[in-house]
DNA sequence: CCCCTTCTGTAATATCTGATCCGGCACAGC
DNA sequence: GCTGTGCCGGATCAGATATTACAGAAGGGG
């Protein structure tokens, strides 16, 4: 755009018309055809290719990218705008624009649920007869532990793959088509996470995949997907909206299995008390 | 977009597939040629044609004239990313109302955050020469692991407390005032992380205590006390809050440490490619 | 376990698109 | 008025693209 803006004083005749219009419909008109481009500039389709050319583009393709990734920008954050306009609004503490970009991944991510997926998912989980398996990345095998924590409270048959890659075939021996794998896996995709997905579903096992918007390759393998939105201002990823998926499931799942999964709490933290007398 | 999630539950799996990659990267995706798109589902150009043509559009040119105006509806109405109000505006689900929750936790987290608490605690968990401890409840304790995977690689001198009761209390006796102990506690806190916070103070350990807003008895023991919101529409307390709070401490110490934690983290990342040679 | 239906990817095709070339045009300087 | 320079657009070409046809794979029901 200021690209476009500074070029205008160098350009031709017809160069600047094509400018002229482009900048009048920003950015849409240039993601159209070339043709369409010099259609409405009312120029011809080489003004358009020379005018791209001379603004510093190596061809209407690059164009094209550059002018995607601005659009991507404008529509992830809606504020965007503001930011040339205001330079007031500079000074926020970092961490409440972090905070505002997990609250926002948050609401984005749920926005995005493909509809029936959510559901899909919750039955899979809530059906005590289909083994469950869980396992998660580098990072996010926390969180994997997390979703076990809780589901093994309501259900039984609730398993965390542990350990070293080995052990987790060794495991998938035993697996079939009635069992159900829950997989973690976000940015910087792991392959062995891919690999063990793709084996699995080599025997049937159904796989759901919780990944991040750009989808992880294990996905390809996966009879459901839950995309989640990872990006915060930060060195690193988050890994907010992927708990808060997976909170959301277990509270259906609650919910769905409501008087069984009561008493079996209940049994459970008789257990406990017994077990572990009161410390001190 | 609607009519995407709509037509989902009536779509094959490759089609579904095409689907949900579309969803999770919307709207751009659709502005890509076919084969980018296909590649990006991990599918096949004919899948991502059939697709398109069952959610009624004749062409995948008409598929993208008609995201073209989306896209330009939404950039000049920056508003018009709450969705319109579709006149299927459905009770909104359960799960949407959870997310809301969710969100509104963090925002209100971080908003009562006491003032510099959050950068004393950062300065702690910055400081290579003060070895940190980590651990926490029943299910906290996940969120502790994935903290201590990520402190790990930004600094020497940081631990994760495992196993039995028996065992943390072992560790207890080499810590010291120069130690830092992170303790997470939530709600029916745990009467034996409270009283280990309590046995770590009398051995003047310096002790931050992340817990609920109605503070865990751990917090009378603790230097520092990190307060979160917790409470969702669910049968369980929600931990998104934490770990918003936990990531933004991370970035922060990220942050800090600037060019030491680079230098680390490329350093470990060698040494974790030449472990772990390619799988297959 | 096998057959039939449905689905999905490979390969071939026809169309379209970006890019280039070159002839003509306008304008300025002489 | 003439010539030379720079600019523009129609025609053209190679490459990419959407689309279709088809055959093999997968899945479900008997």
């Amino acid at each position: 755009m200021d690209l476009v803006r500074d070029a205008m004083p160098s350009l031709t005749t017809s160069e600047k018309r094509a400018a002229q219009a482009l900048v009048a419909d920003y950015p849409l008109l240039g993601l159209e055809t070339v043709a369409r481009f010099a259609d409405r500039a009312g120029v011809s389709a080489p003004s358009i290719l020379r005018f791209i050319g001379r603004i510093g583009f190596a061809s209407y393709a690059d164009f094209q990218r550059r002018l995607m990734a601005e659009v991507e920008a404008r529509l992830l954050s809606p504020l965007a705008k503001a930011d040339a306009g205001s330079p007031s609004t500079r000074k926020r503490a970092p961490r409440t624009a972090f905070a505002e970009a997990a609250a926002d991944n948050i609401a984005e991510t749920f926005r995005r649920l493909p509809n029936g997926e959510f559901e899909a998912v919750a039955t899979l989980l809530a059906d005590p007869r289909r083994p469950v398996h869980l396992i998660g990345g580098r990072f996010t095998d926390a969180l994997a532990r997390y979703m076990t924590a809780h589901l093994r409270i309501l259900r039984p048959n609730v398993s965390h793959l542990e350990g070293q890659r080995d052990n987790w075939h060794d495991q998938l021996l035993d697996m079939g088509n009635r069992d159900v794998l829950f997989l973690i896996d976000i940015r910087r995709y792991q392959d062995d996470l891919v690999a063990f997905a793709a084996e699995a579903a080599r025997l049937k096992v159904t796989t759901i995949v919780l990944t991040d918007q750009w989808l992880s390759p294990a996905a390809r393998s996966a009879r459901h997907v839950l995309p989640a939105r990872i990006a915060v201002p930060s060195a690193w990823d988050s890994s907010v909206a992927l708990l808060a998926l997976i909170e959301a499931l277990v509270a259906e799942v609650t919910a769905r299995r409501g008087a069984e999964s009561r008493s079996r709490m209940a049994a459970i933290e008789t257990i406990r008390r017994q077990g572990q007398p009161q410390s001190r």
